[in-house]
DNA sequence: TGCAAATACTTTGCATGCAAATTAAAATGG
DNA sequence: CCATTTTAATTTGCATGCAAAGTATTTGCA
């Protein structure tokens, strides 16, 4: 059977596909009532385990692009949820500072990850902590730059 | 320790998020070999496993978003991949045909997958299967309407 | 038969993801 | 110390993903 490694259902490269779109979906509408989108949410998660940090760390914490990452702050510190510092050691560096309404942003969002995992009927968490792992593996694979 | 479900270490979306967009990554060299986005080649898989199909039916196959698709295929044509044919049984249906040089690329593209499977190092077949098998239940149980 | 409701697409506006070019500032080497 | 290189961000251009509004047909039904 010629092909065969072409179909879509062979695919894993769809599924993630579907996957995280499905997801991202998913948090759409509880994102919606804090007034967040899914990065600007990602970012809010970094920020609020970490404050402080440079561009390039929330970079480096949420694999958010950094052409991206400009824009996203920008309009989150039009939301006052943060804002952003110039670094008086680091003239490059910009630091990245929660606002107290972003700091108070955290007891909104923190029944979000239960209601999203309310949606997961077929998947136990025995389940959920194989697909991180294995995720985890993908990404390193894939990010690993092969020194030839 | 309250909000550890913040963490984004602890989070399936936030991995999902990575490892969906360090595969788009991954195919992105092979692809601009072909002039193909990721999304065009995903339509040129479908048509490749079933020509002359509706843009419903595409969109099934594919979980591309309608309006994108639009688009989509739109650029496809300009680069005579397909054709987009009215319908004369339903005037609001679009059946979707490969040309023969969009037939062609086929051959051009059989390398592609097994190219992109060189990259996992860690993850073996096996553990591909299981993760496809994860990734289907996560779809499922996002997207199945709960009829309440 | 005739009109409201459902379908199949298209269009529009907004928010990224990403590559490439650009700017500003710090680190390095000679 | 100065020129080159590296690092940190921003900007720009293109391609989606998605929600919502709009258009053209076809169905369903009273």
């Amino acid at each position: 059977m010629p092909f065969e490694q072409l179909k879509l259902k062979n695919q894993l490269c769809h599924r993630l596909y579907m996957a995280s779109n499905s997801i991202a979906r998913a948090y759409r509408e509880p994102l919606n009532e804090l007034n967040l989108t899914y990065p600007q949410y990602v970012v809010m998660m970094a920020l609020w385990e970490h404050d402080e940090i440079t561009i390039a760390e929330l970079i480096d914490k949420t694999a958010i692009d950094g052409g991206a990452m400009t824009q996203i702050l920008k309009k989150m510190t039009e939301k006052s949820l943060l804002a952003v510092i110039k670094d008086e050691h680091d003239k490059r560096k910009r630091l990245i500072q929660l606002t107290q309404s972003g700091q108070a942003l955290k007891n909104g969002a923190a029944d979000i990850p239960k209601n999203i995992l309310c949606k997961f009927e077929s998947v136990d968490p025995t389940q959920a902590t194989q697909l991180m792992q294995l995720l985890d593996l993908v990404v390193n694979d894939l990010n690993t730059k092969t020194i030839t």
